[in-house]
RNA sequence: GCCCGAGUGGUGGAAUGGUAGACACGGAGGACUUAAAAUUCUCUGCCCUCACCGGCGUGUGGGUUCGAGUCCCACCUCGGGCACCA
């Protein structure tokens, strides 16, 4: 230890010298041709701002080379890269302004940005470095596109194929026995329609199949910024919406686009979740983007209201809840919906329903979308829809809450059981029908109990009773089960459920002013053990409410008075009262706010079908009328242009004769040409438009999107300067995946999407072995202003780590951020906090002066051993909080006995990947050679972990009354008696009999007395 | 509205169903110092108490259990996602 002797800790000194060796020694640079286990750890890579990092910023990536380093250090070779997403909107607006190219800004962004991350210490390899905007990287992003342009998706083979493969289908035998994702509603055409058709009959034939496709979309267009504004760009304003920025009125309109066919990975993106080690909210969120749901198409035929019943048209609906069939009593139709134009001679009031169309039009989406707005629609008068299940005529209507995008732009309208057909039967006075009928299964069913009558024939009345002067609800209480719940009686034959109810009101409770107030719609199904009759019954409760006029009341019968007590409950606690009586609480529900009620259950009014419950009618009613099972996606294709100038051009050419001509792989790069103004043409269109050469040659004016570049940037580090592949075969194969990849999680519907489609892909095409690209993901958490609110210049609270590196060092940075709080959690920043790591790191320092030459005390050796198993442990499970807490205590440990040099330097070596500086400069103090990030991680020694006496707790009642150390080995009988001997639980247990006693070994003793 | 997740001291947080509050910040007091900083020692959930003893305590109300921060049910608050997806 002499190197350091006496010397004070200079963390500026020591950091800089550490870099500048590891740097120059290539301490962390990966291996190549070694026998070595692989694994990958990456970073989402940064777009390179030019504000520049925040205290926030580098948390994932500490995170990440923590873990990276404890992996290298257990021997694996570690991929563990950084570099830059470069393309992007600042880099555009500084060319727009300055009129300057984004290029060398862009570089000269990410020369800065990674100057400010080689302070903080991390272990990347920058040998692999690679940013988006170089043309070098952007020809295999190109190259990615062509290969997706050229392939379609066989959705009987479930997976893509070239287009190659695809024309020769078609060449032999047509279109007609292709499965294939592709456009609605493309036109069938045999092997020798096929050959007869153009060649831009053909073009935009495939182009319904390719991976790749160009389409029309409705985006929202800004006349005054000349430009395509996302949803979030828009706000609403009382003229309609408008820009965010500038207040300019925003319109719908219809531009060319180019798409990702991404629905037809839907099934498989969604089912690959599964087994990923990622956080579970990420998987969900990614789940419910995607919004698998599982329907049936129902065939509905529509008639002209005329005499001679003329079928004009069949609609199929889709509908998750076929269940639901018989309950139907209209048919929504979208507005946008293509047949309803066809229909105009059979509809009556074609005007009022022209100028619906228009007027819904004219909306945008956003306000279409929106929440709370009151649904409108209107009748196509003159037609009918079929019921198939039951031959009904139901009236047609288009109304704006049908989409035309989703399912089949149709819907079967059941307003008893959906919340929306409700709401718009209710405004228009449609008739509601109610087909199924809630089920409650509860708890407490006994088998071998006689089952009492067949569903069908017990019904039962529920009566819900407000008091006569106060604002609370009459409850029976019964004495012997503590069931609970309202006034029930069985409905005898050729009685109404009112009757029923009032006549049960007076027997039961004797109360005789009862009026009733209104009768519930809709009954709720209950399958339940009747504990006063000991039996299994299934009943059918028709709820009805009634008043007290005033409080007078009659003897009851005694047998009435023994079985139950009355109890008066207040709206607000009814609730918490029925808490576990699922029925009753169902029925007080449905009392106050009638609804429409989703829930499954057991069919009624639905002929044959009656008593299947919903599952089963499903299937049955779905085959009874012809329909198909089908699964929809809520997840759409995603456009793939942006009218800018700062992204990678698409490399396509449009011949003159119309024709598209794909470059091929030796053509590319198509590099950015040279442009005179960086600014949006103000058409629509990038300002590629306006350049001469470049349209001359007849390339595509968008440029690619944003996520086009990070789609696949991970393959790229595994052999990041290849010329002749976007990575060779043999990297590929060695690297494969990515083991640990650590980001933000608001990249979840975007980028981590976007990849796993594009790896799924290049996995149908050959081009990578596995299936899935990142196996594990773990999100960082942001780290806030000290005050709580988000770090941004508005606010003034920025902390920028160069700063604080000067200030107290990387190593106590790291060390904090750490320790901070768990890795996941949003926290805030804490000035005051740092100075407890910096503190931790002087104590290292100071410690490692005072070694002792022999061996350490037991104890000693005991706590080190005891964190190496804890640090391991908990790195691999990202718990570096915890991490730090153990190091911290195992220091506080050290400084109270002798500590040899050898042991010390397992602590360093647990303290490394943290306080990587530091670490390393001590360790060569103590006179080892090398890095110690190069060395092996220690183990622990399991026998220097068994302790010999144990510290439990001695509880009476579940108390803790008082503590007993006592050998570990020492036999339950022996605890018991040595509990038992203590004053102490004496005291306590003094008039009462000892019970029962618990012994757990090594935790706590638990004497059960009474 | 629907779907996730979270609520623990003054603060950040810890805790395989088994002694709640580890570790750290902050605070109070003492030592060292002419003094301050640094360092170091003690105390630090709340209530009662000089102190001991004791009581209370993980958002609220119930439940399961010998034992619940942890499991179950309902509610409240906050954060995130979706937003007429039939």
């Amino acid at each position: 230890m002499k190197a350091s002797k006496g010397t004070l800790y200079n963390h500026l000194k020591i950091e800089k010298k550490w870099q500048k060796e590891w740097d120059a020694a290539k301490t962390y640079q990966t291996e190549k041709g070694t026998k070595k286990k692989k694994m990958y750890v990456l970073d989402m890579f940064p777009y390179p701002s030019g504000a520049g990092l925040h205290v926030g910023h580098p948390r994932g990536y500490i995170g990440s080379d923590v873990y990276a380093r404890m992996k290298r250090m257990e021997g694996f070779n570690v991929l563990h890269p950084m570099g830059f997403d470069s393309f992007g909107l600042p880099a555009e607006q500084y060319a727009i302004q300055t009129k300057k190219h984004p290029g060398p800004f862009t570089d000269k962004l990410v020369a800065q940005y990674k100057k400010q991350l080689e302070i903080i210490g991390f272990s990347y390899d920058w040998d692999r470095e690679v940013s988006t905007h170089r043309p070098e990287y952007y020809k295999w992003t190109q190259w990615i596109f062509l290969k997706l342009y050229d392939a379609w998706y066989d959705s009987k083979k479930n997976k893509a194929r070239t287009i190659a493969e695809l024309i020769s289908i078609f060449e032999k035998s047509g279109n007609k026995s292709v499965a294939a994702v592709t456009d609605a509603n493309t036109p069938l055409f045999s092997a020798k329609e096929w050959q007869a058709f153009s060649a831009m009959e053909q073009q935009e034939l495939l182009m319904r199949y390719r991976l790749a496709y160009e389409g029309f979309a409705e985006v929202n267009w800004c006349e005054e910024l000349g430009t395509v504004l996302a949803n979030d760009e828009i706000v609403d304003s009382p003229t309609g919406p408008v820009s965010e920025r500038g207040g300019f009125p925003v319109i719908k309109k219809a531009m060319r686009q180019w798409f990702m066919r991404i629905t037809a990975y839907a099934d498989r993106l969604a089912a690959d979740l599964e087994p990923l080690d990622w956080p579970s909210n990420i998987k969900e969120i990614q789940k419910n983007w995607i919004g698998k749901s599982e329907g049936s198409e129902i065939p509905f035929d529509i008639q002209a209201e005329s005499d001679d019943k003329e079928s004009i048209a069949s609609v199929s609906v889709f509908t998750t809840r076929a269940d639901t069939l018989f309950g139907v009593t209209y048919m929504v139709i979208a507005p946008e919906h293509a047949l309803v134009q066809e229909w105009q001679n059979a509809i009556s009031n074609w005007k009022e329903v022209s100028a619906y169309i228009q007027k819904v039009a004219q909306k945008d989406d956003t306000e279409r979308m929106s929440t709370d707005k009151e649904k409108t629609g209107v009748q196509l008068k003159g037609l009918v829809a079929i019921n198939p299940a039951n031959g009904e005529a139901v009236p047609v209507w288009i109304a704006d809450y049908v989409l035309a995008s989703y399912g089949t732009g149709a819907v079967m309208a059941v307003p008893a059981h959906d919340e929306r057909d409700y709401a718009f039967a209710r405004k228009y006075g449609l008739p509601i029908r109610e087909v199924v009928e809630p089920l409650f299964k509860k708890t407490g069913d006994k088998d071998g109990v006689k089952e009492s009558l067949p569903f069908k024939k017990r019904h039962a009345a529920v009566a819900v009773i407000k008091h006569w002067k106060d604002d609370t609800y009459l409850c029976l209480k019964w004495k012997k089960t503590d069931w609970r719940g309202f006034v029930i009686g069985g409905i005898e034959t050729g009685e109404s459920a009112a009757d029923a109810a009032a006549r049960e009101i007076v027997e039961e409770t004797g109360y005789t002013s009862a009026e009733m107030v209104k009768e519930v719609s809709g009954t709720v199904h209950a399958q339940f053990y009747h504990a006063v009759k000991e039996e299994n019954r299934w009943a059918h409760f028709h709820p009805v409410v009634f008043q007290l006029k005033n409080g007078d009341q009659v003897e009851t019968a005694e047998s009435e008075k023994e079985i139950h007590d009355i109890v008066w409950v207040s709206k607000n606690e009814m609730e918490t009262y029925l808490s576990w009586v699922g029925d009753m609480q169902l029925i007080w529900k449905r009392a106050f706010d009638e609804g429409a009620s989703s829930q499954e259950g057991i069919l009624v009014h639905s002929g044959d079908f009656d008593g299947l419950d919903s599952a089963a009618a499903r299937a049955a009613v779905t085959k009874l009328v012809g329909g198909k099972a089908v699964t929809k996606y809520k997840m759409r294709d995603a456009i793939f242009a942006r009218q800018r100038y700062w992204g990678e051009p698409i490399p396509l050419q449009h011949a003159a004769n119309g024709l598209i001509v794909a470059m091929k792989e030796k053509q590319l790069p198509l590099v950015l040409p040279k442009v005179a103004s960086y600014a949006p043409s103000g058409n629509g269109e990038s300002p590629l438009a306006g350049v001469k050469s470049w349209v001359k040659e007849g390339y595509e004016t968008n440029t690619m999107p944003g996520w086009a570049g990070s789609s696949w940037y991970f393959l790229r580090y595994m052999d990041p300067t290849n010329s002749k592949a976007f990575a060779s075969e043999k990297a590929v194969d060695y690297w494969r995946d990515v083991d640990m990849y650590v980001g933000g999680a608001e990249h979840a519907t975007g980028h981590l999407l976007y990849s796993r489609f594009w790896h799924k892909f290049l996995y149908d095409m050959g081009f990578v072995p596995t299936k899935e690209p990142f196996k594990a993901l773990r999100n960082q958490g942001m780290i806030g202003g000290a005050d709580g609110r988000k770090m941004s210049k508005r606010w003034g609270n920025i902390v920028n780590p160069d700063e604080v590196v000067k200030l107290y060092g990387a190593d106590s940075l790291r060390l904090f951020e750490m320790f901070l709080g768990p890795f996941d959690s949003h926290l805030p920043w804490s000035t005051e906090g740092i100075i407890g790591s910096r503190r931790f790191i002087e104590r290292v320092w100071r410690l490692a002066q005072k070694l002792d030459e022999k061996a350490s005390d037991k104890s000693v050796q005991k706590s080190i051993h005891k964190t190496i198993k804890k640090v391991t442990e908990d790195i691999a499970q990202f718990a570096f909080n915890t991490s730090v807490s153990a190091l911290m205590i195992c220091l506080n440990e050290m400084e109270k006995g002798k500590v040899s040099t050898k042991d010390f330097a397992l602590f360093l070596q647990l303290l490394a990947p943290f306080a990587p500086h530091i670490a390393d400069e001590l360790w060569n103090a103590s006179g080892q050679k090398g890095s110690i990030h190069r060395s092996s991680w220690p183990k622990h020694n399991p026998k220097l972990l068994i302790e010999d006496e144990v510290t439990i707790g001695v509880q009476v009642n579940g108390k803790v009354r008082a503590e007993i150390t006592v050998a570990a080995d020492a036999t339950k009988e022996s605890l018991e008696a040595a509990a038992l001997a203590l004053p102490r639980i004496q005291e306590f247990l003094s008039g009462l009999t000892v019970r029962k006693i618990i012994v757990v070994p090594g935790r706590v003793i638990n004497i059960v007395a009474a």
